[in-house]
DNA sequence: GTATTCTGG
DNA sequence: TTCTACCAGAATACG
């Protein structure tokens, strides 16, 4: 969003302005955006429409003149020059040359948006267009502008002590290895694992160079042969940690207001999720016990303020089972079962008492890989099990739910009939390659249909709740502020007098943006930063 | 610029 | 017989 009016201003206002611009025209534009039918002025707003209706073409104003309007607008090209140094800019120009650029670019967009807002009816996606992703911009405009509060202190002090541990390591694997090499590559660790230490004669190839794979999940395999290998993979984590969250993230704070302002693109991911960069803010660590202490650092923006996290519960199985309406799923979720345990004990045939460990572990990874569409060779593979081991774990699935096995094959015929599949507010995910002859492509292609409606659902779920999240803070003129959102989770700055308040209107937001028989269970969390609130 | 790897949901 | 789980961003090595 800022990038976008930064550059529509040529360069002339720095971040806040350009952050401030963009407020302001976004509220405007939709303060004249009105629903299907309500006989207010209805501004589109091409880019959003485009990527519904048109998400093969690309969003520059030629290709989807191209597309739309079988029409080549005048280049910028004949007023400015090519691309490079000696490129001037529009502003160098007198006016009257600018002139019949710019006043076909206006005419031009306003001839697509009269196509595109056709093509949403003709597709069904008006409503989504209307009544989900427009009332969505200023949401994340507001929450982009807000950012949230960055402790560095905290991150500098973690620092020096993953530094110590990355010298330590590196000495370890050396002392082991009997010479130095470059541990940052992996073609040299592939060399000293597999050829100097001969851990694995069977040691796999990576498809495109033929290196070997030293990819975090072999090494764990390699883990109990050679010490090395625990120290390798400790050392990445190490490097990891210090050069995109520790190097790096500080220095994307804003000074002005000590906050982290990420960005939010609402038209690039094909299934409707949000994107996230400068920083990417969906990617803090939290699986390690290390990387956890990341997420210290992100803390209320004053002594007013206490972070509040609220996330969805296993919504993509919810989804999987409303999708599929399958029984015995929509049973379990209904009795609040763990879902991982009771899969374990269908596909184990054992009582809840007989459920290892080990079992619901790979139950667990059962529930994923089918939202997925997963092989029984895909599943062996993760498991480290025989691919027969993973046929019987797969069949055992579908026949303990039966429901999903319906779902996948109604949904492939309906792909391959259609050639588009659909979320349940009927965003659309085209599929060109789902009737290709070529089986490992037209595989793939399936995969998506399977995945689609169930990730794609799970995003237009959140987006709903945040329109009215955003809405009710607004309405009850409350103080707490949200501020990120990570695919099944919100967090928000929680004014410290509105903490009851919040946390239950927020919760109840969540739970009903959608209408679902399967229920929906959110967690909520505070505390004096994001990783306390978890 | 492409490949590999790691971070998240 | 082959090739394998969905959606991403970003850092680094290497040619």
């Amino acid at each position: 969003m800022i990038d976008f009016f930064k550059d529509s201003l040529a360069g002339q206002v720095d971040d806040q302005q350009a952050l401030a611009v963009g407020v302001a025209l976004q509220k405007d534009l939709l303060l004249l955006t009105g629903g299907p039918g309500t006989g207010k002025t209805r501004t589109i707003v091409t880019m959003l429409a485009a990527h519904l209706s048109l998400p093969g073409v690309r969003r520059t104003m030629d290709a989807l003149a191209a597309a739309l309007l079988d029409y080549a607008p005048i280049g910028i090209e004949s007023l400015i020059g090519e691309r490079g140094k000696d490129q001037k800019s529009l502003s160098d120009l007198p006016v009257e040359a600018v002139a019949d650029y710019a006043v076909e670019d206006a005419d031009i967009t306003l001839q697509m948006a009269t196509k595109l807002a056709t093509k949403l009816d003709e597709t069904g996606q008006a409503r989504l267009f209307y009544e989900e992703e427009c009332p969505l911009i200023p949401v994340l405009v507001d929450m982009e502008f807000e950012g949230i509060r960055m402790d560095v202190d905290s991150l500098s002090s973690l620092s020096s002590y993953i530094q110590e541990q990355i010298g330590g390591a590196r000495g370890r694997v050396f002392e082991l290895a009997g010479e130095e090499f470059d541990i940052d590559s992996p073609r040299q660790v592939g060399h000293m694992l597999f050829e100097k230490l001969q851990l694995d004669p069977n040691a796999r190839r990576t498809a495109k160079t033929g290196q070997y794979q030293t990819t975090e999940q072999v090494l764990q395999r390699l883990a109990a042969r050679h010490e090395i290998v625990e120290r390798i993979l400790y050392y990445r984590t190490c490097t990891k940690l210090q050069s995109v969250y520790l190097d790096q993230l500080p220095n994307t704070r804003f000074e002005k207001t000590g906050r982290v302002h990420t960005q939010y693109e609402q038209a690039v991911i094909a299934t409707g999720r949000l994107q996230s960069h400068n920083p990417n803010l969906q990617t803090i660590p939290i699986r390690t016990e290390l990387g956890r202490r990341i997420r210290e650092a992100f803390v209320p923006r004053d002594q007013n303020h206490l972070i509040l996290a609220a996330d969805y519960s296993q919504v993509e199985l919810r989804i999987a089972a409303e999708l599929s309406n399958d029984e015995s799923l929509i049973e379990t979720f209904r009795r609040g079962e763990d879902v991982h345990a009771t899969t374990a004990m269908k596909v184990y045939g054992v009582d809840a008492d007989g459920v290892t460990a080990e079992m619901r572990r790979k139950a667990k990874v059962v529930n994923f890989g089918i939202i997925y569409g997963i092989s029984a060779f895909g599943l062996a593979d993760r498991l480290n099990i025989p691919r027969a081991e993973g046929a019987d774990l797969i069949d055992g699935y579908l026949n303990s739910y039966p429901g999903i096995r319906e779902y996948m094959d109604r949904t492939i015929a309906f792909a391959h009939e259609h050639g588009f599949v659909e979320t349940m507010t009927g965003r659309r995910r085209y599929l060109r390659n789902i009737n290709s002859a070529n089986g490992t492509t037209r595989r793939s292609e399936e995969r998506n249909a399977i995945n689609s409606p169930i990730q794609g659902s799970g995003a237009d779920l959140i987006k709903l709740a945040m329109i009215r999240i955003s809405r009710e803070l607004h309405e009850r003129g409350m103080m707490t502020k949200m501020l990120l959102q990570v695919h099944d989770e919100l967090v928000f700055d929680l004014h410290r007098d509105e903490e009851r308040e919040a946390p239950e209107m927020i919760e109840q937001a969540m739970q009903t943006a959608l209408p679902f028989k399967v229920p929906i269970v959110v967690e909520t969390g505070i505390g004096e930063n994001w990783l306390e609130a978890h």
